[in-house]
DNA sequence: AATTAGCACTCACCTTGGCAGAGTGCTAAC
DNA sequence: GTTAGCACTCTGCCAAGGTGAGTGCTAATT
């Protein structure tokens, strides 16, 4: 069977009719609604047609049809008209968002927020992955007998302090002496590079400060190691807007989606993947089968021309695909700019 | 009309049934399930004169009774047997909140989880009101160019980095200086204390310096304003356990309450309150309306003696008063203990 | 050959009525 | 003062029937 034009225009007909009402669309309401120029009746034979090619299903015999996630690709890929962000929305972000970034964690969340309140969906938020961030800064303050608070710096901006058990014999005096030499030396080196880096030539010719220097390596490691799941590295906005969806109507549901809401790592891994740019996800193509009835749109925000994090909105599978995209990809460019800028200043 | 011993054995076996089976009680149930040694009519006579009275009350006409909120009252302040924790949660919270107190952040947060999973009801903690905290180290970073990262440390312990702006004719080091100064002379002077305390002394003292000293006490005072709702300072815990409750199967219902477990502020007023010690607050006695079917028991902890900050459980008024009870008295107990133990440290 | 009108059929949803179960209140007996 | 018995009430559940939206098929129309 072929995908003939009038096909296209029922299933755009049918996705856009859905993703407005939730209710599945039957011939009439389209022969309604749309000014297709044929009768009801034609169009139930190529919904029919559409049906056997798999871009629709019946949620049951004699009701409208709904889209399937083929279909939805399909309209993603080919039928949907790319919208441009209202202007009043661009503005809203341009005003909140400049506003509010005295620290990059700061913006992260808001920008969260704002995508979760113009598209009524769930927003996510990726700090960058601590191990591929470039370290700048160290420094270690006095805290209590035998600890130490060590103050991370990183190339993005982003400040971080920890505290770190540091011996009796150790002085904080001493830790700062070290941090000055990676200072002066080292700043901007991933993290995860430390050790087969510079550190190694300081490591040698300080020989006698051996042990500091490996306990400041392997607090470092600790810090930025990946099993710091606890960490909020993902900023998380608008989950109660899932409510407001029909298909969450069911409290198991709501049960199921919120318990994961609170599993960072399972959040990671719906935005997080290897391919650049904007990526969209349809229900049974995402990975976790939770989200089978869920969308995300995903993209990466990049800093100086390297990549740092993403962002994504999740949504039910029946979203309003064309405001969500054009929303992210406003907020990828703008968070861009965003953090690009912050850098120079 | 009197509150005989057989009315308050009547009594605490319908808030128990209730508070188990969260299904109206009816007499014959009472009988079946209680030794009480009178037939359900005794007890149906009984069950008319605690309605009149307004311990207990009838969702609709032939149906069993449930507490009131004055019953639940009765219950907490006269009928119920505190109980101790077992054992095994003993344990539980020795073992695992000891091994997670590297900050005090991460003790509130985990103290939180703990109460939530051992009652299965949601948990709230508050930090310190940070007027109310002292002061103990300050230390100036450089960060970027008019920038510095302004690191404090409260007599708690814990640790929180800031980025101000310094402006371009100030250096890092010139605040450091001052901030040195602070160390050496000041160390536990009251935040909302400082401008009327010893800064005073070395405001004159060295006038030259005064825009610098100006601008610190200014950044002090806005970072430890009351105004900062953002920070994370209370931590909620168990906020899905709710769900599990049946009388949250209502979709409204558990919009409205997520909506408020959003907002800082309405939770603070929840658990903070002016008297000491343990507090049990019953449906209607909130302040919230929203609130109205919720009980919240809170207590405040504290620190060497000072009031540091509150912990509270919230659930349905049908909640097991005794057992709240008894992980908030420990819980409280606990905190206090390792919160002073860690001081000395 | 494509389109349309007409018709029978299906299914979800709503309303209604009947029935069982749990509970109460009252009265009379113990 | 306590209990047994009885009439009454209300909820929850289930089945039956009606309605409306929708489909699929066939025959007529263009």
């Amino acid at each position: 069977m072929k995908m003939d034009e009038r096909k296209q225009k029922i299933l755009k007909a049918i996705v856009q009719d859905y993703i407005a009402t939730a209710e599945p669309v039957g011939s009439r309401t389209i022969s309604r609604k749309f000014d297709l120029g044929v009768s009801p009746a034609t169009i139930r034979n190529e919904m029919s047609d559409l049906e056997e090619m798999g871009f629709i299903e019946q949620p049951h015999t004699s009701s409208g049809r709904i889209p399937s996630d083929i279909g939805y690709r399909y309209y993603v890929d080919y039928l949907m008209a790319p919208i441009a962000l209202q202007k009043v929305d661009k503005n809203r972000i341009k005003d909140q968002i400049s506003s509010k970034i005295s620290e990059v964690e700061e913006a992260l969340e808001y920008t969260g927020k704002l995508i979760s309140q113009i598209t009524n969906l769930t927003s996510l938020v990726l700090c960058p992955r601590t191990k591929e961030s470039v370290l700048q800064k160290l420094y270690f303050l006095p805290y209590q007998q035998g600890k130490a608070i060590m103050v991370t710096i990183k190339e993005n901006g982003s400040v971080e302090n920890n505290i770190v058990d540091i011996g009796e014999d150790t002085t904080t005096e001493e830790l700062q002496v070290l941090a000055n030499i990676f200072n002066e030396n080292m700043g901007g080196t991933r993290v995860r590079d430390l050790k087969s880096g510079l550190l190694r030539e300081i490591y040698n010719e300080l020989s006698r400060k051996r042990k500091v220097i490996d306990f400041v390596l392997s607090s470092l490691e600790s810090t930025f190691s990946d099993n710091r799941e606890e960490s909020p590295e993902i900023y998380l906005g608008g989950t109660l807007n899932m409510l407001n969806q029909p298909e969450f109507h069911d409290l198991d549901k709501v049960k199921t989606l919120f318990s994961i809401f609170e599993e960072n790592s399972k959040l990671k891994e719906l935005i997080h993947h290897d391919k650049e740019g904007r990526i969209v996800t349809i229900g049974s193509e995402n990975s976790n089968k939770v989200f089978k009835d869920c969308s995300v749109i995903s993209a990466t925000y990049h800093v100086n021309g390297k990549e740092i994090g993403s962002i994504g909105v999740l949504g039910p599978t029946r979203m309003d695909y064309s405001k969500a995209i054009a929303i992210v990809d406003y907020m990828t460019f703008s968070l861009t700019e965003l953090l690009t800028n912050r850098q120079k200043k």
